[in-house]
DNA sequence: CATGAATGAGACTTCATTCAT
DNA sequence: GATGAATGAAGTCTCATTCAT
């Protein structure tokens, strides 16, 4: 692909993932993707297959860029708490860069179609295993109270996917300060009780 | 309206409430809906006005549960604490009680026409202010530390409203379970540090 | 379904038919069959389950009426050579009676999706098959000189097959004058030279 | 024209005749033309006038054939059966010499655009005029017997032009075969009964 | 109440064609 | 010559909704 083909279909991915984001995207239609970007609805045909592709291509990015932020992070050698915060710092980072990704990958991937949804369903349930590893490591080693696995896992993942809700760019927190407040509050919380 | 109308219309909305739970409002239609009561897709307008009428009338008894179950909490004259633990078990239970109701609550209420979308998103944030009271008193009173008000309100409204995802009937946590692990992590990250 | 619903029914695939005869299938669009009904296009769906399907049925009531005018032929006591006849009256008289089922019957089938197409094509083939074992009994018996058994019974289909070419219902010839002279002329031209 | 141009422009019409005949003039695109050539759809237009030209230079060069082919037999001085036999051997060449130029110039004519498609109609009723002069000076002669000119006509014509429809190149008959076997039959049945 | 045919809008997608590069 | 992005029209089909029966 040409350079200039490859800017084009950013640009695509980027206007769709904003309306994706802000309608849903059953309730975005080709026309107002094309439309946004000054072109007719045909005319996106050159830079896409189907809409059902170009989902497909923003959660896979998405995906990726999440997979890559965490990826130097799992493999280290830190002691597991501490690579617990640095996962979630990164993931946190990953979600403010890109609040539009964060939320189309939060709740419109149902919307693939078949087996890719499948596919997708089984990335995520990686990433969320990958968590969940760090949180059983963190019980096995005594910096976690007696808490339930499952249960603590999804309260992390879930208390950072919401982030994508209420974060502003011009906001007073930088992610960082999200991140060290998120993972300070949940830790104690999850923390042996000392004594 | 006739008991047997009444008792349709509930039927009705309790399909079209499961579907908009599993496939979302927009990639449900009216045929979808029809076809699971066994009829006509025109025969659904004997119910109900329209299908936006539907997603309103979804949302407006789902809010009310919330406001039901909360209402004798908030004006209750219990220690802040107290009562924002109280509203959470109730919070949890309506969202246990009724998963399909949480999902669409949750996600669905965008596709609302105005000015319908104005008026759910105000009662909305009139629910998470009443939370956000409960917290600030909490702050105030010194149960709970220096945290900032808004990101620990929707630390808490997050982790609850995101259990419809992973919630099973015949799992192995009761609601009440559910609550009290919740409170128990989220109250002691929140806690004002001893000493 | 109800009696007026097969009506249109009817109504519909006669329409399809004259269209799909006149321009091709592809060349014909659903809106033009829908116009010359006076609907919009999409109402049609409310009849056919999709063009497809349109073609489909037109093309297996096309060949439901040979098989029916055929079947009790196959089945008789006759000779071969007057089997063959009486095959050959009822096939002009199938095509002569609807000219446009027999013009799409021809030359359409090939636009059918699979698997019907195949299905399509293997009922065609189980025809020629019928009347190639028509001619095989005639040059068994004797009537038919020493032809090519393949090559003759591609003849009488071919010369049947193009009738719906020429023939008017206000013409001079009616189906049986046209079958008659057919068969005088082609059974003169494979008969067993005498002598 | 370059040589080469020249050469590109047969392998277009080669390639475009050959996805007119298997799929049909409508449901063949340029852009499968194209790619058949290993081409983008926009190249072809360096070649072709439009998708129309292309399939008018295809019949043309069809036609031109024919004409070709049976103009000196037309101009000999040959008796009239003779005359005509010949002209089908001809004819029956130039259809198994190529059959996909059968198969467009048999069905796709009708997809042409006006004029064109007048025009070609009229070359064809012509060419059909030209064999029925033959028929009918079969007849005056009485090599024929008292048959139908136009009936006569149609059959021969329609003999031949189904031809396409099953010849195989490595057939066990040539198309010197065919045409004899043709010509045996039909003569046989038209010829005037001795006697 | 329920049906089912009909509407008019709009969905996604493909089409033949053009044209700057 | 070839490319590929763009157009504007048109393709098939689905949608929410209406209404006579």
């Amino acid at each position: 692909m040409a350079d200039s083909a490859v800017q084009r279909l950013d640009e695509v991915l980027l206007v769709a993932e904003s309306l994706f984001a802000q309608r849903g995207y059953e309730a975005t239609s080709v026309r107002d993707i094309a439309e946004a970007l000054g072109l007719q609805a045909g005319s996106l045909y050159a830079h896409i297959e189907s809409k059902d592709d170009l989902l497909h291509q923003i959660l896979s990015r998405a995906a990726e860029r999440f997979f890559l932020a965490t990826k130097p992070i799992v493999e280290s050698d830190l002691v597991p708490v501490e690579k617990l915060r640095r996962l979630m710092l990164a993931h946190v980072q990953v979600i403010t860069s890109d609040l539009n990704a964060a939320a189309v990958y939060s709740t419109e991937w149902r919307h693939l179609s078949e087996p890719r949804r499948g596919e997708f369903a089984a990335r995520r349930d990686e990433y969320e295993g990958m968590v969940r590893c760090m949180v059983r490591d963190c019980i096995r080693e005594g910096t976690f109270g007696d808490v339930d696995e499952k249960f603590a896992t999804l309260l992390i993942l879930s208390s950072m996917n919401w982030i994508y809700q209420w974060y502003k760019d011009d906001g007073p927190m930088t992610p960082e300060d999200i991140a060290r407040k998120l993972t300070d509050m949940l830790f104690k919380g999850l923390r042996r009780p000392v004594g």
